[in-house]
DNA sequence: CAATAGATCATCT
DNA sequence: GATGATCTATTGC
């Protein structure tokens, strides 16, 4: 049986992970799902952070330690789901703008979330600890490619090209 | 095709 | 009271 990512997995900086968790196996209420485009949001050095300007009520899961999901609600209908990295009160986090479920591939953090049924109740889970939810490393055998792109949505910090795309190269 | 508008609400100022 | 890490439908070229 593999195990799902460790705790240490997390440990480094948002846009490291973003980068290494692609490929990531998803698994929430017996379905699986393949991690295929990412961003990374960070703190006070990232302007279109939630965390930019310190911790509040909404943003506090991305304080967590890394490892543990932060959920929130988006233009009154959209839940985004994101996986939190650094250390504990260094805010950071994995959005997750696409997946793929066998031969379907749902981009846009909006339509996985509402695919995958997640809902605010997942808040704080931990991934390598909750079995209802969790991330196995990937089983992708080929040679794949990854992209760097400026964040989309955002207003400030589009000099940073913290999202990331994988490539099946076959 | 590309551009725009409308839906809809918790959070922050 | 304004806004937003979005999505869809519709309009316009």
């Amino acid at each position: 049986m593999p195990e799902p990512h460790p705790r240490i997995f997390y440990a480094d900086t948002s846009d490291v992970i973003a980068k290494k968790i692609l490929g990531s196996t998803l698994i929430y209420k017996a379905q699986s799902a393949t991690i295929i485009e990412t961003e990374a949001y960070q703190g006070s050095n990232d302007p279109a952070s939630h965390a930019y300007r310190g911790k509040t009520p909404r943003n506090q899961a991305m304080f967590n330690e890394g490892g543990y999901a932060y959920l929130y609600l988006i233009y009154g209908m959209h839940l985004c789901f994101n996986i939190t990295t650094s250390p504990e009160n260094v805010p950071g986090s994995v959005f997750i703008r696409g997946i793929q479920i066998d031969d379907e591939i749902i981009i846009g953090p909006g339509r996985l979330t509402k695919r995958l049924g997640l809902s605010l109740s997942d808040q704080n889970r931990c991934l390598y600890q909750d079995p209802k939810l969790q991330i196995y490393p990937g089983l992708w055998a080929q040679k794949n490619q990854i992209t760097a792109h400026s964040r989309i949505g955002i207003k400030h910090g589009l000099d940073l090209k913290w999202r990331f795309k994988i490539h099946s190269t076959y």
